[in-house]
DNA sequence: TGTACATCAGTGAACGCGCGTTCACTGATGTAC
DNA sequence: TGTACATCAGTGAACGCGCGTTCACTGATGTAC
């Protein structure tokens, strides 16, 4: 039932936006509004719930393409894997992406139990970078890090990769970050009348962002 | 008057996200809501107004920016402070910002009047690169270009920076992408508990994509 | 200088709709003796 | 095997609030003769 809820909202999700509206689900599942609330104590927790499941939905994403790559040591390979994972993902739900990634909802704040599902997707990455450093392919050459941001990078491969050079964090997060800005601009408007060879241009960006790894 | 009711819906958007009212907009006006009609015709074109100021705004703060560097030959400094003029905008109207590059406002479909503004602050990173290009300091050498993106390549760059060749004008788009992704992961809570020293890792961002264009 | 008229910013009531949440309740199902 | 009871999913009405938009109107200001 719980599951039947999400899924009914998360088509709203898709054709209304982010304004999720607990009647309009309760309409569209022929129950009363009230109902709902067997299943989740308000509006803000079923939100949370899709939150959480859409990190996870995500995160199974680009794991699976990750781990099709059978060659484990083509990196570069498994990083487009990944990479293309996460569009291809942001494409066919753009509404949960918005969720995840967009402008957050007005009047809601995530609470600590998204974190660990977030870092799903992300720890997909460190296993690619883990995986080159330890086999000598990525050796974190080039720019100097600022001190001031090896604290954070740091903490950030404690929990996903430990043992890598700040310098390869780094350039993981440089390509990261690369990945989700070039997917909403391309999901946020940014690319109409601009781009319009959409899978050519994010897979030129993001054997850009390869290079600058070293992979 | 036009201008005294979009402060205020500016201040509205500041507070209360993107889920802009107008009752809420005359009601902090002591207005009869009735009366912004006398203004602007519909919730949307008051929308509409807001996003094409926004888009001026943060043009001219990072025209701003960039011309406040007086050596011009010093392209990585022009550059550096166009980026974080983008930031600091942000930082500084967070709602703003949101409503240009965050999520698209459920039920509205921005018109085509809004892409000249939007073009303003792009448009400056174009006179970096076409004044890189012409004093030799930017070559554009690197990665080829793939055929399929090419047209699309030259069509920014038109009415940019004609005559820049596709791989500077690829470079730059990367750049100006990844402005723009690095704010929005700040901005959209993905740097929460991971990203502290943001002011040096942005810099360090930034530094990254210099590197990328060759400047 | 004084009157008649037009302009137009802002009013107030109404329409028809939406929302999240609470609360006492019904009525079917399953369990215990 | 049959009765008494507890569980619990779902109901329906209500509370108190919000919204965008329309429309006939008032009443002050400015203009023309």
């Amino acid at each position: 039932m719980t599951e039947e809820i999400k899924a009914v909202a998360r088509r709203h999700l898709a054709t209304e936006g982010a304004n999720l509206s607990l009647r309009a689900v309760a309409r569209d599942m022929e129950m009363v509004s009230s109902a709902l609330y067997r299943y989740f104590a308000s509006r803000d927790d079923l939100l949370t719930a899709l939150i959480i499941d859409g990190y996870n939905s995500l995160g199974a994403a680009v794991e699976a393409a990750d781990a099709a790559i059978k060659d484990r040591s083509k990196l570069r390979s498994r990083w487009l894997a990944a990479a293309r994972a996460v569009r291809d993902w942001a494409l066919a739900n753009p509404a949960e992406y918005a969720l995840l990634y967009g402008s957050p909802v007005p009047g809601y704040a995530a609470p600590q139990d998204t974190i660990p599902a977030a870092a799903r997707s992300y720890a997909v990455l460190g296993n690619i970078l883990t995986d080159g450093f330890a086999s000598g392919a990525v050796t974190g050459q080039g720019d100097a890090v600022p001190e001031a941001i090896r604290p954070d990078l740091a903490r950030a491969s404690e929990g996903i990769s430990p043992g890598l050079p700040d310098e390869v964090m780094l350039a993981g997060m440089t390509a990261w970050i690369h990945i989700f800005g070039t997917v909403s601009f391309e999901l946020f408007g940014q690319f109409n009348n601009v781009v319009d060879a959409r899978d050519e241009f994010f897979d030129t960006e993001m054997d850009r962002m390869a290079d600058l790894i070293g992979m």
